[in-house]
DNA sequence: CCAGTACTTAGGTTG
DNA sequence: TAAGTACTGG
């Protein structure tokens, strides 16, 4: 079998090795997908039927790129007949075959965060509760803590522990707050992003026939990104897998960066105790990145203490040092890595796409963009609000969500009033406390006023009945028109599409708004052409994971011809020949949260040596001494993780050339010496001091190879012997790189860069 | 009931 | 800063 040829000697094992529980500790960059990918393949020439495969992986990117890869070996046929992507997706469609016995509609709702959030606010204000002891968001995230542990309200409600320690942090409410939340989600037949999971366990765990049926069904079982598992994960792979125990997890401990979603590490730990006799793999050969990379990360995190014993290696050549970069402020941060990313890529004739930008928040992404854009580089955003979550997508999928199932409560209170049809505030509040009285949805109040009096006008009344019946008119429409032309029905009939045009020449944010309607239109027309001529596509089987599609999936091949902006978050799993790890800041990364407990800020410390292991060729770790935050500029210190890399593995540059170099004695980047002292444990003062003191030091010791990575055609340069010249021309790699150099007074040279020493000069 | 204005308060990562 | 909320006057 050729592609096995591929494989190292650890990743041939692990591959072969197909029955009976196996574990791979996968270091990064060491070929885990690789492995993945072939196992599936090589289970599937082994004679066995897709339909037997459950492959879990972490983001539905993954999931795609896996089924695309594995198609590429077997055909895409039989690819497309294994189960597989996200924990999420993949139990969201059994669940809808099964959701009768749990008490949910088929067709129920998937509430995204936006939706549960409001949902908790609104039983918050109903319950009269104190808004400020009671969050959304923290009673969201105690709520979700509580699914994933698998702790139903009335468990939660019975358990002393955690009445007792809600008492103490004065909320006593919460369980009540829950138990509320689950009821009203109940009765909109929507279920939240933790109750996919919790519902599998539910189901797997109170219908022994399915359970049964499942365990046949996934005989062979793969997850990805073990570390990253939560409890209700964990438990639904334990069950389905205990029948026939082939069993593979693919993880690395060093980076586990999602505990805050309750991914739990002692899953790993728990392995070695539900299968005794399984097989451990360790994949240790790096072949993304460089021997300065790999070893930089490792001496980052040697300093965690809870981790495997593992040793990553390369066989890569060395590479560049690291440079470790400062700016005055966020602004010039973007502009500062705009300009390297600009003059290395020109330089080395990069492509855009080779570039990312890291960054430990979303909100960092906004200097980067704007010092992009003044560059004219493509850039991409990734993350952040994405398009589903964007109002006018929201409103338009409101009414979607409403004709598929009208109990959705969220959707009915985002649109009962949008258009303006003059329902109001009061008249949804007197529906909400009607329906709480009855125990029924909203929907069952306003579609029936006659059994379920409810204090509200008559004049609204009639505006409801209106709405009703259109929402009905639309629900009569599922099964019978395809999603397209019903989708642009809804948009215009709803008032919506009137809505954004009337809007559209106020400004280009309207413009934009009417556009992205128009996409989503589009996008939904996309989808009723692929589908197969006897079997149309509904506008319901659009919507069944709408919820759980993000940006990532909708990306074309053919864009992806930019620089990517990302958090490390989601950078987990990609590559790039040039990284950009910026905002390395106390209180920024590691976040100031983190900074309390040691797991918290070890964490911190795997997010970063995430980040270092995306970049295969070079890595730059940037600074700003200022940021604006909240509306004023706050100073900031460099982040402890540029002191916990070994310092032979870094090179320091001094400020930024964009804004500061001219009164740096007119002359641009100058190179300084890093003279050590800075390996110092935690604390900030004393780093800070060393930082300045190195970038004013005078002796410089010249880095210039690295510096001349950055020379561009048309650059200024200043010779020893031959004074000021422009640059015509670049031949050459690395160390035999040269320049061809117009000097006025002495005419055209050629110039080794390694001898040269030139410095670039501005304009 | 609605629209416009003044005021408050965030703070983080994802399916 | 920016978004989301509360209040006020029509």
């Amino acid at each position: 079998m050729s592609y096995l040829d591929e494989l190292n000697e650890s990743q041939r094992v692990a591959v072969e090795h197909i029955y009976g529980p196996i574990m791979v500790i996968a270091g990064a960059g060491s070929g885990k997908t690789r492995v993945l990918t072939y196992r599936i393949a090589y289970l599937i020439e082994q004679g066995l039927d897709p339909f037997h495969i459950l492959a879990l992986t972490f983001t539905n990117k993954a999931a795609k790129e896996m089924t695309e890869r594995i198609g590429q070996i077997v055909g895409a046929a039989e690819a497309k007949n294994i189960s597989m992507g996200t924990f999420h997706s993949v139990f969201s469609k059994i669940l809808r075959f099964n959701a009768e016995r749990i008490g949910f509609p088929n067709n129920f709702t998937i509430y995204d965060t936006q939706d549960s959030k409001s949902l908790i606010k609104d039983i918050i204000k109903e319950l009269n509760l104190d808004d400020k002891t009671y969050k959304p968001s923290m009673v969201f995230g105690r709520i979700s803590a509580a699914k994933n542990n698998l702790i139903s309200p009335e468990a939660y409600i019975a358990n002393t522990e955690i009445e007792l320690e809600d008492k103490q942090s004065r909320r006593p409410e919460l369980g009540r707050i829950y138990q509320t939340y689950a009821n009203r989600c109940l009765k909109a037949g929507a279920m939240d992003f933790d109750d996919l999971l919790y519902f599998t366990n539910v189901l797997l765990r109170d219908f022994p026939d399915v359970l049964h049926y499942y365990q046949q069904k996934f005989q062979y079982i793969l997850v990805d990104e073990y570390q990253d598992t939560n409890y209700a994960q964990y438990l639904i792979v334990k069950k389905l897998a205990a029948a026939y125990q082939n069993i593979c997890v693919v993880g690395d401990d060093a980076q586990s960066i999602y505990s805050f979603r309750g991914a739990n590490i002692e899953n790993i730990l728990n392995f070695r105790k539900d299968y005794p006799d399984f097989a451990l793999y360790k994949l240790e050969q790096n072949y993304r990145s460089t021997k300065n990379i790999v070893e930089a990360a490792n001496s980052i995190i040697k300093k965690n203490k809870d981790q495997i014993l593992k040793t990553v290696w390369t066989d890569n050549n060395e590479g560049s040092k690291i440079k470790v970069q400062r700016s005055l402020t966020d602004n010039e941060e973007g502009r500062t890595i705009a300009q390297a990313i600009f003059e290395r890529k020109t330089a080395e004739g990069a492509r855009f796409q080779d570039f990312a930008i890291l960054y430990r928040t979303n909100k960092q992404s906004r200097a980067f963009e704007e010092a992009l854009r003044k560059l004219n580089m493509p850039y991409k955003i990734y993350g952040g609000l994405s398009f589903y979550q964007r109002k006018e997508i929201k409103d338009l999928l409101a009414y979607f969500r409403l004709s598929a199932n009208p109990h959705d409560e969220e959707a009915l209170k985002r649109v009962i009033n949008y258009p303006k049809r003059g329902i109001g505030k009061t008249t949804i509040e007197n529906i909400i406390i009607a329906a709480n009285r009855y125990g029924i949805s909203m929907w069952e109040v306003i579609s029936d006023f006659q059994s379920f009096p409810a204090d509200v006008s008559a004049a609204a009344k009639a505006k409801i009945y209106e709405f009703t019946t259109m929402i009905s008119s639309f629900g009569a429409e599922l099964d019978k028109t395809d999603a397209f032309t019903l989708a642009e029905r809804i948009a215009k009939s709803s008032g919506i599409l009137r809505e954004l045009l009337e809007e559209k020449d106020k400004g280009p944010e309207e413009v934009e708004r009417f556009q992205n309607i128009e996409e989503l239109l589009a996008g939904i027309q996309e989808f009723v052409r692929g589908a197969a001529p006897d079997a149309p596509r509904t506008l319901a089987d659009f919507m069944m994971d709408v919820a759980l599609l993000t940006d990532a999936d909708q990306e074309k091949p053919e864009d992806r011809n930019h620089i990517s902006l990302m958090t490390i978050h989601s950078s987990k799993g990609l590559e790039f020949h040039h990284i950009f790890i910026v905002g390395l800041e106390e209180n920024l990364f590691p976040s100031q949260m983190a900074l309390n407990s040691r797991p918290e800020l070890e964490e911190e410390r795997r997010l970063f040596y995430v980040a270092l292991t995306r970049g295969m060729r070079s890595c730059m770790l940037s600074y700003a001494t200022s940021r604006f935050t909240w509306g004023q500029s706050i100073m900031c210190e460099p982040s402890r993780f540029i002191d916990e890399i070994d310092p032979q593995y870094l090179q320091f540059e001094t400020i930024s050339r964009t804004a500061n170099s001219r009164s740096l004695m007119g002359s641009g980047s100058i190179e300084r010496g890093f003279t050590g002292g800075l390996n110092k444990p935690l604390g900030g003062g004393p780093q800070l001091r060393s930082l300045k003191e190195v970038s004013q030091n005078k002796s410089a010791n010249p880095q210039q190879q690295a510096n001349m990575a950055s020379l561009v055609v048309g650059h200024n340069v200043l010779h020893e012997k031959f004074g000021k010249g422009k640059v015509l021309q670049l031949d050459g790699q690395g160390p035999d790189k040269k320049a061809t150099i117009f000097f006025p007074q002495h005419g055209s040279k050629t110039l080794l860069l390694r001898f040269a020493n030139l410095q670039i000069i501005e304009d």
